[in-house]
RNA sequence: CGGGGCGUAGCGCAGCCUGGUAGCGCACCAGUAUGGGGUACUGGUGGUCGGAGGUUCAAAUCCUCUCGCCCCGACCA
């Protein structure tokens, strides 16, 4: 490809609304432009990129026996009443309706579109197991668009839907989809684990996430210093503390706390660790009631634990203030399970408290040394409800925990009978009787992935394609050519032979200065840069520069393809 | 949804407080010189100042409404 045919659209100036690296460099590289919030046009550099993912996905699907399907994005309401998920969803799937009144919706995920193709399409258990996938565009109406193309409204996604006979079927195809998945994560050169995860909104059993490591990602994940335990934080389980409870030494004491409300105020005020305080939340429980969660004052709610638990309402919701008042008879900020007539649930570490600080139910007031059996009933029963914490112990026994950030590029589930049960999705068994399918799914963010590769390939002159993201792999960059008919001659065959021996060239044939080629290629982020120069011809040489080296190779002209083939 | 901020040329911004013929840099077009790290100079194209209404002799500027965009928060207890 010739720069004079195949504009590169960049930009010197970062642009004012770009907050991340990946977001910044997509567009001042030229890989696309915002149309709306969350909404973007992808420009030709950006959809080579595109095309490279996807062709690595395609790749590895196919080889993973996954079969290619394409569904459509507007959806039909009477499928997704069918799941349930038309009263679910909220907000965040955009309905629509059609001149006849009909209801649809767009599309934020195939599942009960691939069910009703697989009950139509599928009859006997001949057929199964079965895998399709597609590559389609999803749109989910978020609340906060942000991050450029990381967290989009629409986006592209490869989606792909199994189904199974039985557990041990569907275990079998996720096995192979997760090691398909490290395949493609590993061609496209990215650094990424597979954590545990939650199954959220789609709901299913085993799950397991990849994740892209970038300190902009939005997840935190949880590793293991000692074993290959990797989970998101949000599934990670805290373990029960082992060391007993210390004894009490402090009496029981009302203190005045004016204004006083966060750990952190409180802790700082009365000068103790958080790690002594008690937090005390109200949540609302599943029957109108509320339920108190106590948990250690350094530590996070994880309310995807809490709202699993029986007696708390699915999604966690907080007590409103009127409740706070009329159940603890004060503000929120001075609650304290003493004298509290409702149900609580109390934290591992929580249990393990003494002499602690809480809340006295009455406004500007806490209680100091404050010990469970003594001063209120001891704890029956505990919970994990809480974030776990670097330094942790692994839930796995072996080592402790750190935390990283991760970009979430990649999912996959074993959703069971969930969709398929729901929407009567079956097969004549061996006996000739109907027997329910069983069904896994399993996604990667296409977009996505190319903002978390930038996210973690960058530096101060632009992006660094991994070289099997790059939409380019060499740059041909004449120095000076309108100057030169030999220089010109030279290029134009040398171009014509890297295009021969099946390099992907970028020839810059515009009549620009070389130091604007330079930073155009570095900012798009070419992996190999050829530069040919009236100079360097005197002697039958060019220079070679891969994108990361700190000088210029002189290579001979006769050379440079062989240079490249070895290289690349 | 709550809080904050911003909409003026393709991009980045000034002008607004104190109303009086719309500016700067980059980009783009033409020319001259230059020619190995976003070169310099000259000339030029391009804007109903987000939209609607109002106040006024006069509105980018003041007032009201509205639309859009960005950031933070949605875990004080």
């Amino acid at each position: 490809m010739r720069t004079s045919q195949f504009p590169l659209n960049t930009v010197k100036e970062t642009p004012a609304d770009a907050e991340i690296i990946s977001h910044q460099l997509m567009i001042r590289a030229g890989l696309v432009r915002k149309l709306a919030s969350g909404l973007y046009n992808w420009l030709p550099l950006g959809v080579r990129v595109l095309q490279k993912v996807q062709a690595i996905v395609r790749e590895e699907m196919n080889s993973a026996g996954a079969l290619e399907v394409l569904m459509p994005v507007v959806q039909p309401a009477e499928l997704w009443e069918e799941s349930g998920r038309w009263e679910q969803y909220g907000p965040e799937l955009a309905r629509l309706t059609d001149r006849h009144g009909r209801e649809f919706c767009l599309g934020p995920t195939h599942e009960e579109i691939i069910t009703e193709l697989a009950r139509n399409e599928i009859k006997s258990y001949k057929q199964l197991p079965i895998s399709y996938y597609q590559i389609q565009t999803k749109f989910r109406d978020e609340i906060r668009p942000r991050f450029g193309i990381m967290r989009s409204r629409e986006f592209l996604m490869k989606d792909a839907y199994s189904f199974h006979m039985d557990d041990e079927s569907l275990q079998q195809t996720y096995d192979r989809m997760f090691q398909a998945y490290n395949n493609i994560f590993s061609r496209l050169g990215l650094d990424f684990r597979p954590v545990l995860a939650d199954t959220g909104s789609i709901g299913g059993n085993a799950s397991h996430e990849f994740h892209v490591l970038a300190e902009s990602g939005e997840d935190a994940i949880a590793f293991s210093s000692e074993s290959q335990y990797a989970a998101n934080v949000e599934k990670a389980d805290a373990l029960p503390p082992t060391q007993p409870r210390a004894e009490a030494t402090l009496s029981l004491q009302k203190v005045s706390t004016v204004g006083q409300r966060s750990i952190e105020q409180i802790s700082v005020f009365l000068k103790v660790d958080p790690k002594q305080c008690l937090k005390t939340l109200l949540v609302k429980g599943d029957d109108d009631n509320v339920v108190a969660l106590l948990l250690r004052g350094d530590h996070a709610l994880n309310e995807i634990k809490a709202e699993k638990l029986a007696g708390v309402a699915s999604p966690l919701t907080l007590a409103s203030d009127d409740d706070i008042q009329r159940i603890a008879g004060c503000q929120a900020g001075y609650i304290g399970p003493i004298g509290l007539d409702i149900p609580m649930i109390v934290d591992h570490s929580a249990a393990k408290m003494a002499d602690f600080v809480c809340g006295a139910n009455e406004n500007d007031s806490h209680l100091t040394g404050v010990n469970w059996a003594r001063d209120l009933a001891d704890v029956d029963t505990t919970a994990d409800i809480r974030q776990v914490v670097e330094g942790d112990p692994s839930p796995d026994g072996q080592g402790t925990l750190t935390i990283a950030r991760g970009i979430e590029v990649g999912h996959i589930f074993q959703l069971g009978t969930k969709y398929s049960e729901a929407m009567k999705a079956s097969v004549l068994n061996e006996n000739g009787k109907n027997q329910t399918m069983t069904m896994g799914c399993y996604g990667i963010g296409i977009t996505r992935v190319i903002a978390a590769a930038i996210e973690q390939n960058n530096d101060a002159k632009g992006i660094i394609w991994p070289a099997a993201l790059a939409p380019f792999q060499v740059a041909l960059l004449p120095m000076n050519m309108h100057k030169s008919e030999r220089l010109k001659d030279v290029c134009e065959t040398l171009y014509k032979e890297l295009i021969e021996a099946g390099f992907e060239v970028l020839f810059d044939d515009r009549k620009v200065r070389p130091g604007f080629m330079f930073s155009d290629m570095e900012l798009i982020g070419i992996p190999h840069r050829i530069v040919l120069g009236d100079r360097g011809l005197d002697n039958g040489m060019v220079e070679y520069r891969g994108r990361q080296d700190a000088d210029n190779t002189d290579i001979a002209l006769k050379d440079i393809i062989q240079h490249l083939k070895d290289t690349i």
